[in-house]
DNA sequence: TATAAAAGGTGTAATTTTACACCCTTTTGG
DNA sequence: CCAAAAGGGTGTAAAATTACACCTTTTATA
């Protein structure tokens, strides 16, 4: 695994999606094969919408997520989500009508679970409604710590912490940018100019090496100082 | 009920900590009474700090409590909760040690409820796990959309939210502040002098009228409207 | 009660970020 | 294939925010 430090959200006896899966019985599972199906969508489509009715519940099965919210037609990118993630889970559940967008940075495999089939193993299988509900409490327990994190930081630390992520995600000091700068700059919350200026003074500092959309980290230490102080 | 309206968090059918304890059995019900105590703290007092060991579900009985949660040596406010809500229930579950801190805003009445007995009650009573579950996602959905939302703002926006927020919490549109302005600055992530300075503008204007730390809405609609655009 | 510490407050300089005005290049669609 | 739109990029002015310097009042506490 990447060098990388994750200092609050210690990952350390985490519950991942398969852990709260393997708990259940083998008649449990044949019922989960059936009540689900998969979906491919292509970098850059849309998967689902605010304000769509909630019957899925969506599991990642290979891909990368942006997960965004509107408020006061605002739009805020909430989290990146990748393999064997729940999209969005820890909202499913709460309304009728889905509170938060999606939409694939990378193709993406989606499993798609009918919300009734889902409702039913947490109430037959007590033992899965526990390991769901501790992996439901670390993801937003991360979801929060990221956003707080992300948010008192200014473009530069902001940004080193995301080229971060996507490290992680692509588990590689190399990779190439999903999205424009311009959409890098709108998940940021930053102007474009701002993030275009930041990410040229990087490339200049040669603490990343840029072409285009590939980006490599150079000097991974600084990166790291600018995500924690910056 | 006040004439605030909250967009975005629709609260219909939103699922609360009393609607998941009414489908316990009157057995669970002693069980959950005899796991269970109740603790008061005075206004200012930390409740719980992050990094302690989570032994405990916590829920407040009466007052007015601050979450906050630290990262790379920042402390963010994430929500201010009241009667009748867990503290920080979405991450007790997640981890050993606790990944926030609280603190009581106003003389508080917390129940603590050992968290072998919660753990307990969700795998044996099936529809007690699903409509913590709800809840659980409800109170997450709106604890991200609150933080996008105030992170979305610039400083006249943040506080016009906050002074919304409290005239909810307080169920009036008079009310006195329960922390200092330089708390309060702390809490919205801006400089003690921008607060002030804000709270002064919004006091010339006539949208507010301050003595000291009471605080009375004189113009909801642009309060509101701040709120909203700012 | 004296004294320090914390809170409240104001004006001004410095910093951060955006907005604007451009310009060039690439992609897209009729 | 051409025009328009979108993306990438840069310099400079404008706006938002902080930081600093300073002052007064209130609150703790030795």
């Amino acid at each position: 695994m990447l060098g990388i430090e994750y200092k609050n959200n210690s990952n350390r006896s985490t519950i991942s999606v398969n852990d709260c899966f393997e708990v259940l019985t083998s008649d449990e599972r044949i019922t989960l094969r059936e009540g689900s199906s998969f979906l491919e969508f292509e970098k850059g489509e849309t998967i689902i919408k605010q304000g769509f009715v909630a019957n899925n519940i969506m599991l990642i099965d290979r891909g990368v997520v942006k997960l965004d919210v509107t408020d006061d037609h605002k739009t805020t990118t909430v989290k990146l989500l990748s393999d064997g993630q729940f999209i969005g889970i820890i909202c499913s559940f709460a309304h009728k009508n889905l509170s938060f967008s999606a939409e694939a940075l990378e193709n993406t495999r989606v499993e798609i679970i009918e919300m009734s089939t889902f409702q039913h193993l947490i109430q037959s299988n007590g033992s899965f409604a526990l390991l769901l509900i501790q992996h439901m409490s670390a993801m937003t327990s991360g979801l929060v710590h990221w956003m707080a994190r992300l948010n008192s930081k200014h473009v530069e630390g902001a940004l080193a912490i995301m080229l971060l992520e996507f490290c992680k995600i692509y588990k590689s000091y190399k990779f190439e940018l999903p999205i424009t700068r311009v959409g890098l700059a709108k998940m940021l919350g930053y102007s474009k100019e701002s993030l275009i200026k930041t990410l040229s003074k990087f490339n200049k500092d040669e603490i990343l090496s840029i072409n285009d959309k590939e980006i490599e980290v150079l000097d991974l230490k600084r990166l790291g100082n600018i995500a924690e102080k910056g």
